[in-house]
DNA sequence: CCGTTGACTCTTT
DNA sequence: AAAAGAGCCAACG
């Protein structure tokens, strides 16, 4: 049992996120089985900036990227950097979408 | 304990 | 299609 904030969690599932993927904020809430979705993002917002951590992996639901500290656009061009083909501020969540089951 | 804050998401207009 | 409203929930003061 680790008693960790909720914001420690999203870190974890987000470095997990494998390059040339994505992961929903929703997905990553509920992988941690809640819906926090908001505090996901809060989360990301609030990111020390530890290393090998990908936030730019993290997109909304619809496929947008959503926010990012140096901006949406840099974000965007990152993950075309990583593989991952980014259309109109678009991802194709059917191609990129990453799921991960949060077992310790 | 309560109110505010959010890099969100879904439904209705 | 685009905009507005309602809903979601942990962290903070």
């Amino acid at each position: 049992m680790k008693n960790i904030f909720f914001s420690e969690k999203c870190y974890d599932i987000v470095k997990r996120i494998p390059k040339g993927k994505v992961m929903t904020y929703k997905s990553v809430a509920k992988t941690l089985g809640t819906n926090a979705y908001r505090v996901v993002g809060n989360a990301m917002n609030k990111s020390p900036g530890m290393p090998e951590m990908p936030c730019h992996r993290v997109v909304k639901s619809n496929g947008e990227v959503g926010g990012f500290v140096h901006g949406t656009r840099k974000k965007i061009e990152m993950l075309n950097m990583e593989g991952v083909k980014v259309k109109n501020g678009k991802v194709d969540l059917e191609e990129y979408r990453y799921s991960l089951k949060s077992k310790s």
